[in-house]
DNA sequence: TATTTTTACCAAAGCGCTTTGAACGCCTAA
DNA sequence: TTAGGCGTTCAAAGCGCTTTGGTAAAAATA
């Protein structure tokens, strides 16, 4: 059924059905509700693509994966957007995905851009000086990044978390508790989040005077077996450090089979802290020892990002937004005082 | 620039035009070359939803994932429709994407279905009697469910892998090694596939005339923290079991964290399979011991599923297509003969 | 050379909706 | 009594494409 046929039932032109419908005022409240009844009851609903080709909105967010063949399609992204998604449908917005692949990244974006597929995307993992920023610019579509691009924090909407403050507070932590070699194993460093949290570290150890050692350090791959690899590396090494930062619980479970190995305890030959980003699969407090993490939901984030553009959707003249969160450092049992 | 514009200045109609775009044959070779140039270079994409409009088609295909709140986000989802995204590219269709949130599973399907949103959906994570057969069925629209619906096998397409024969395998491979106690830490088992997981590891244990005890089994979330604690349940039993066969790798982290714990030696003092989705993140062969498994690409499956919906689109009258896929069982190192 | 077929193109209709501009009846103010 | 205003409704245009049903010109056939 659709919007003639309707009308034509219900004696009425198409235009005050469609107006009544889509709530405009100049329609009076019998015929409205006329209309709402039999629409309901013949489970009417008007055609996607007719309405978003007269209105020109395509309703729709894209969200693109990095097509990187180098990186693990990334388990984190599903608690993204299941944070947006109850936001989406309460505005009539889809969301249109597309995951990894051969095809370029940018050329994904022309795509959606130009055929007027999607209003406005989402970006996400974004790299130092990531080239789509500029791609992007170009296109004229409304976007927001989720993180940030390098030391440029103007000129695009993002929300990011404060993954420099959390890897300060984290290293200062082991540091108050008296941990003189740190190690970290971060992700890749290309992306900004993993470099935000590097030289948070780095801070923290500079402040207090303590050395900063590439050789208890990684970046790469936030596997399980990544950190199982690194965590063994580090712990080997002639003066082994007490205490290690991980970016992902991905890599905690690698680095506790690690430590388990070598047959040390968590909490008191070897401290852990691991930014958490509320997964479900991998629960940082029901561990044991539970675990110190720098915490913050990326299902929020997902949610919050879905309004963001949306805002920016729906005002463009607005005032670009720039979401810095502050991340919780929760203290549980995997961090001690250095033993002597 | 549209069809229009571009065709003015060609000095051509639209019509032409558009049939040199799209490929079709009463259009000179010349003209064809010219107009495909002339596009290239302004950047011409046809609008996506006047062309759907036209066509009818929506060149979308929809993906829910399950409502239910009281389960996680699958963190699969991201490497099933990663597998997807190339062959969806490649015939010109999205994705369009629906995950979690407070809307009715089913409405979700008819919002899709009636609005013409998409052509076709993916049904995911299927549980017995799954009401969505149903709904979708009375909408109308193509679908292809990956996995199945309880005994049903017929009525409907899908694709799925042999659950039932991969646990039986596992399961007499287990026996065959000498052992007589085996728990099965299971996924939630109103999902078919965790199902038929049970009902091949049960009918393996009966032809071996080993008895079922519902003791050393159990169902619930594939979560690093459940596999831990039922493991460590089911390993403190007054007749420990010598061995364990664990629906996801998810679960694994938390099992041999429970194993080291118990100071058990995989392998030897229990013997572990699992099943593998061929996750990235979670690599059963770096493990150590290296995990036997019963393995399973998600991504393949799921690049095969979009060929499938994309078929039964193409070709409404094509036999419905019933996809069994043999599972892999994997000897490695985490598996041995029980000991004396 | 006359006729049919083929080739290459075009005008116009239509997909199902929104939206502009106009009309109609009724009420109020002058 | 008439002009203006308001509340409701409608006809028709338009969004940007595809597709049907043509028509000329060129090529093939008689």
């Amino acid at each position: 059924m659709n919007l003639k046929e309707l009308a034509a039932h219900l004696n009425l032109s198409p235009t005050t059905v469609s107006r009544a419908l889509n709530g405009y005022p100049e329609v009076s409240e019998e015929t409205r509700k006329r209309v709402d009844e039999e629409a309901r009851r013949f489970g009417y609903r008007p055609n996607t693509h007719a309405r978003r080709l007269a209105t020109g909105r395509a309703h729709a967010i894209g969200y693109v994966l990095p097509a990187d063949k180098s990186l693990m399609i990334d388990p984190l992204f599903s608690d993204f957007v299941a944070g947006a998604t109850d936001v989406y449908a309460a505005h009539g917005f889809d969301v249109m995905l597309h995951a990894g692949g051969q095809e370029e990244e940018t050329s994904v974006y022309q795509r959606y851009a130009q055929g007027g597929t999607v209003d406005g995307v989402v970006v996400l993992g974004p790299r130092l000086g990531d080239p789509r920023i500029d791609v992007l610019n170009g296109l004229k579509i409304p976007y927001v990044v989720h993180g940030r691009v390098g030391a440029l924090e103007g000129g695009y909407a993002w929300l990011d978390i404060d993954n420099y403050g959390a890897f300060h507070r984290a290293t200062k932590l082991l540091v108050d508790l008296g941990h003189q070699r740190i190690g970290l194993i971060n992700g890749y460093e290309d992306f900004n989040y993993a470099n935000e949290r590097r030289r948070g570290y780095e801070k923290a150890l500079n402040e207090r005077g303590l050395k900063i050692d590439p050789l208890v350090m990684s970046s790469g791959m936030m596997t399980e077996e990544n950190g199982f690899q690194q965590t063994k590396r580090i712990l080997q090494l002639a003066n082994r450090p007490t205490a290690l930062i991980l970016g992902s619980m991905l890599l905690v479970a690698g680095a506790m089979r690690a430590i388990n190995e070598m047959r040390l305890v968590i909490g008191r030959d070897v401290s852990l802290i691991a930014h958490d980003d509320g997964l479900a699969f991998l629960n940082a407090s029901s561990l044991v020892p539970s675990l110190t993490t720098t915490s913050s939901s990326i299902r929020l984030a997902g949610a919050r990002v879905a309004e963001l553009i949306l805002g920016i959707i729906t005002d463009p003249k607005a005032e670009q937004p720039h979401e810095l969160w502050p991340v919780d450092l929760i203290v549980r049992g995997s961090t001690g005082p250095v033993m002597p």
